[in-house]
DNA sequence: CTATATTAGCCAAATATTGTCAAGTCAAAA
DNA sequence: TTTTGACTTGACAATATTTGGCTAATATAG
C-alpha cells in the first residue's frame, strides 16, 4: 500500500541503480524520474508501463500503486470521497459483468 | 448507482424543467447542460456544486454520481482497476485516521 | 408546416500536464 | 578544503486536454 514514488524508489535502490541509469534505460530524463520518485510528478501511463516492465518482478505492484494514487488524488478532500469510491467499485463490477 | 448524466436528466425532467430553464438559473449554456446530461461532457466541480444546490433534496446523490463516474473513468479498461480501487479505499481510510 | 427543445459538430480559449535546463544542495572522496 | 557525483529544485516552454459556446442539424409537439 505504498505510493507510486516510494514504490519506484525502493525498487531502484534495491537494485543499486542510479537515476541516470534507469533513465538511460527508459529514455527518461533523470530529473523527471527524480520528481516521479518523490511524488512531485505523476508518471504518464507510458512511463508506468516502461517502469513496470523494467522492474518486471513487481510489474503489478507498480501499476496498482500508480492507479490507486490517481484515484486517491481524484477525491482528495472530498467529504463524499470514500462513499463515491465504494459506488465506483460497484459500477466497475457491474461493467465487468456486462462485458463478459 | 446511476451516472451523473442520467441522474441530472431525471432530476430535471421530474420537475418538468427545460434545459434552458435550468441553464438560465445556473448561468449555464443549455447546449453544455445537454452534453452533461448525455454524459458527453463531465461537469466541472463548480457546475456540480451549482447543480447539486439546485436539486437540493438530492444534493449528495448528484455529487456521488459525479465523483464515482470520474473514478470509473480513471481506471476504465485497466485490468487492475478494481484491485487498485480497493487499495485506494484503504489509502483514503488511512489518510482519514491521520487527519483526525 | 411552425415553433420549440434538444443534439451534434466545430473550434478557439482556458487549464493542466509534461519535459527540460540551469542552478542548487548535500555527502563523501580526494 | 576542494572536488566530485548523485540527486533535487525552480522556472519556463512545449504539449495535451478540457471547456465554453456558437451555428447548424434533428427531433418532437401542436
Amino acid at each position: 500500500m505504498k505510493n507510486i514514488g516510494d514504490t519506484l524508489r525502493e525498487l531502484r535502490e534495491s537494485k543499486g541503480l542510479l537515476l541516470r541509469e534507469v533513465g538511460a534505460e527508459l529514455s527518461l530524463d533523470p530529473t523527471l524520474l527524480s520528481k516521479i520518485e518523490r511524488n512531485d510528478r505523476m508518471p504518464t501511463k507510458e512511463q508506468v508501463n516502461a517502469l513496470s516492465e523494467f522492474y518486471e518482478d513487481k510489474k503489478n505492484e507498480v501499476v496498482i500503486a500508480w492507479l490507486s494514487d490517481k484515484l486517491v488524488y481524484e477525491v482528495q478532500d472530498e467529504d463524499l470521497g470514500l462513499i463515491a469510491m465504494k459506488v465506483a467499485e460497484k459500477k466497475i463490477e457491474y461493467l465487468k459483468t456486462q462485458k463478459s
